[in-house]
DNA sequence: GCCTTGACGGTAA
DNA sequence: CTTACCGCCAAGG
């Protein structure tokens, strides 16, 4: 595994309960702005451990994209409910309230 | 080794 | 405001 995908999952499990980001953001925070593929590609390679909440992570316009890479469909949007973050068929709602950016919170 | 696809994002038209 | 295209990174065919 890369050390990139490393990252990103180390990123990820920072997360806190209740909050999201984006790919780009977590991209952006890597260095690398334009590589937000890459970020949900390595998403998609790891085991989706329960240590990595992969769901809290969507695109920049707060839609579910992943929500059909999980096991079930409603797997993201469901937990995402459960933590408080409320969703809007499959896109969140009033997600600024709910955006957590490793850049501005980590801030290293 | 080259081309296509993919959990994306930003800018241009 | 909506649509289209390009850029970037990694993997599969």
């Amino acid at each position: 595994m890369s050390d990139f995908f490393i990252d990103v999952i180390e990123v990820v499990k920072l997360i806190p309960k209740g909050r999201v980001t984006t790919y780009g953001r977590i991209a952006k925070y890597l260095g690398s702005v334009k590589s937000s593929r890459s970020v949900g590609w390595a998403l998609n390679n790891i085991k989706l451990d329960d240590t990595i909440p992969a769901h809290r992570v969507v695109n920049r316009n707060g839609l579910l994209t992943g929500r059909s890479h999980f096991p079930k469909p409603d797997f993201m949007k469901n937990k995402l409910i459960t933590e408080g973050v409320l969703i809007d068929d499959n896109c969140i709602v009033n997600m600024n309230k709910y955006i957590w950016d490793p850049i501005k919170d980590l801030t290293l």
